[in-house]
DNA sequence: CTGACGGGCGCATAGAC
DNA sequence: GTCTATGCGCC
DNA sequence: GTCAG
């Protein structure tokens, strides 16, 4: 029984959300034509941008860095507010900037409204408002117009470790910059600023940098070698985007596993700081530490079961700091744990359906049989359907398999089965 | 119209006792 | 000092 | 912003 699911947490989970953010909603939304009258509000920015910048509009340029500041801080503004539905628009509109600029927007100083088009779909209104906007006035009003409060508040949100709340509070009580908040010491912000939070502001630039694949292709030896090192017997596997096939990485996602953890322990117990130098993590850290992979004092978490750290290509001065993620899978779990972290989302949500098409409950740790129990949906105990493979998963769902490099959106659209 | 928006986990830190 | 709650980020 | 109820 996979008994870390005992202890959910008492948020109710309501069927009607559930029903309708379901993917092939969300496909069929995708892929049947939308009304002319809400397309012509979607696609409206474009259109006017079209007509105010004429003819030659498609050669028009904006600036790389302009743009992502901008969308990053609508972004961060629009999570600071109730409203968040706008999130996968400018996810996409980040995305299609680094899809044209690469991983350092530095490379490519400018882009043209052409070669948007070709990557960013007009109905993306709010990254076009954006695009429109610089064009027009050389600035997006709608972030000139907030309170300098506001602004700190934005700029503080886009930090990692640094949520809604934090940013608020450093910026009500008059943090405005970085250095504000890396020289504070205690709480004349509202609250003390976190050493993760430190860490954070201080190499914040470098973190919004995508990672390009050489990179971590680069990552991936020196740590093949850094563990066998260490341990042969300790296994690991780079997921997430780059195990997609992808050319850019946001971060490193990695899992390890050993064969002495075949099931989570509902009994372990939890430890405070860091791991046992023996146990699995705690070897695996050392190893990275010997190998200079990892630094004590650029670490975000170091737990038994998960380390966030910054990590650079030893060696080298101009390496930049990437994040890296490192988590413990028990072997039981590391087909689910594969597939859930290599993703896509949307690829996720669509098993998570087929799933629950079949009365199954499909997660990152296991799949088998919903039970409802106060609105809380567990596996049936007994009915974990243990597998070897991810590919066994795909065929309990009875889809067919998907190699990793075919799991973005883009490729597998075209495969599975239509809604 | 209202009221919702992924769920559940691991970690660090704040707060309670 | 120990235990619990909260904030955060992750997929 | 969008959707179910």
């Amino acid at each position: 029984m996979n008994t870390g699911l005992r202890a959910l947490s008492t948020m109710t989970f309501r069927t009607t959300f559930a029903r309708r953010s379901c993917l092939p909603v969300r496909l069929a939304q995708r892929q049947v034509a939308t009304q002319p009258l809400f397309e012509t509000q979607k696609v409206k920015y474009w259109k006017q941008l079209k007509e105010e910048q004429g003819g030659d509009y498609k050669n028009r340029t904006v600036s790389t860095s302009q743009l992502l500041t901008a969308l990053r801080d609508l972004q961060s503004y629009r999570s600071l507010t109730p409203n968040k539905s706008t999130f996968p628009d400018y996810r996409a509109g980040l995305r299609a900037v680094f899809l044209l600029a690469g991983s350092d927007p530095a490379a490519r100083p400018t882009l043209t409204v052409g070669d948007l088009e070709n990557v960013l779909s007009t109905e993306n209104g709010v990254s076009w408002r954006v695009i429109h906007d610089i064009l027009k006035y050389g600035l997006v009003p709608q972030l000139e117009e907030l309170t300098e409060e506001m602004r700190a508040t934005v700029a503080f949100n886009r930090v990692h470790a640094i949520g809604n709340i934090y940013a608020k509070t450093f910026a009500k009580n008059g943090a405005r910059t970085f250095e504000d908040l890396i020289n504070s010491t205690g709480d004349e912000y509202g609250k003390k600023v976190s050493k993760a939070q430190k860490l954070a502001l201080k190499y914040h630039h470098e973190m919004e940098i995508m990672i390009p694949r050489q990179e971590v292709d680069k990552f991936d030896m020196l740590i093949k070698d850094a563990l066998n090192k260490a341990d042969p017997t300790i296994k690991y596997e780079i997921m997430g985007s780059y195990r997609r096939g992808e050319e850019t990485s946001s971060d490193i996602d990695m899992v390890v596993w050993h064969d002495s953890l075949k099931r989570r322990d509902p009994d372990a117990k939890v430890r405070k700081g860091n791991p046992a130098p023996d146990s699995i993590m705690g070897r695996v850290l050392n190893a990275m530490f010997s190998a200079g992979l990892f630094s004590s004092d650029k670490m975000f978490a170091t737990g038994e079961k998960k380390v966030w750290g910054l990590s650079r290509l030893p060696g080298d001065p101009k390496a930049l700091h990437r994040q890296v993620d490192v988590r413990l899978c028990p072997t039981e779990s590391l087909p689910y744990m594969l597939l859930g972290n290599t993703g896509d989302n949307d690829l996720m949500r669509f098993l998570r359906y087929k799933a629950e098409e079949k009365d199954l409950l499909l997660n990152e740790y296991g799949m088998g049989q919903r039970v409802s129990i106060s609105n809380q949906v567990h596996f049936k105990p007994g009915t974990e359907i243990i597998v070897q493979t991810e590919k066994e998963i795909f065929d309990k769902l009875e889809l067919p398999y998907l190699e990793p490099h075919q799991r973005s959106y883009k490729v597998w659209k075209n495969i599975l089965p239509r809604y």
